[in-house]
DNA sequence: TCGCACACGTTATAGCATAACGCAATTGAT
DNA sequence: ATCAATTGCGTTATGCTATAACGTGTGCGA
């Protein structure tokens, strides 16, 4: 799937999202989005359905907040699972990519017969800066 | 770490979760204890809680609900990571250890010099009964 | 017996997410 | 051209998830 144009509402809040450091809560892109007239949650869980959908977003469920995909080029949604380290001093996300891990757990849900749809890897912990 | 001693309300939650066969969220697990005089939230999350700290209940990031730990007599915060392949038809939830993805997550991040504390694998799909 | 730690109860509030309505613009088949 | 279907948008209201802040009681060691 190639992702579409982006309308006036899914290029704000992918734009707020892109220039973010951290994840950002549905609620804290609301507020980054008032001056440009946003005024509900909709506007932002709207844009942001979509913006997952073509997969140039992520949602990190252990800290109910989204980030900008680090490869948007390329389509996330072809390389596998996705996994998340995130920091839970500096709130920095590392998203990474293993074929390996991947392919076992692959392997396990397939000896189960489940049919996996989506996946959610993520570890909280600190960072190389912040560990020290 | 041995699990201590359980109290009340821990032992009720417990209970109710123990019994259940999928994932109860918070306020759903308060409706099964108002007949035992629970009357708010707070007394079901201080229970979770705890229950969590002693490793017999696993908290399920991506649908905010709780389940009973598989194994709760060893002691699950020893078995390195656990993952969870979560049935979107009927609930179940089967919880696994792969001592292979756990290496090869832990590698990765070591690589990164990133000091894991708390992880979450979780696999959303169908299981064997309700894909067929 | 004083102080501390811990579980508990209650009220209030904060934070996250969606339901349900209606309008406007676009598209595409007839 | 026109109608129907689709999609995005805006608004109001509501529901679900989680915690803050206060106070009470109980057990237990110094």
């Amino acid at each position: 799937m190639t992702t579409p144009m982006l309308t006036k509402n899914q290029t704000l809040v992918f734009d707020v999202l892109t220039r973010a450091e951290a994840p950002l809560s549905a609620y804290t892109i609301l507020d980054k989005l008032r001056d440009q007239g946003f005024r509900a949650p909709l506007q932002v869980y709207r844009a942001l359905d979509k913006l997952l959908e073509y997969g140039v977003v992520h949602r990190l469920e252990s800290i109910n907040s989204f980030v900008a995909c680090a490869h948007p080029d390329e389509n996330c949604h072809s390389h596998g699972l996705v996994a998340f380290a995130i920091c839970e001093s500096c709130g920095q996300v590392i998203e990474f990519h293993d074929h390996e891990v991947d392919h076992r757990l692959m392997d396990w849900l397939k000896s189960q017969k489940f049919k996996a749809e989506k996946s959610t890897i993520e570890i909280r912990g600190h960072c190389a800066k912040c560990a020290a």
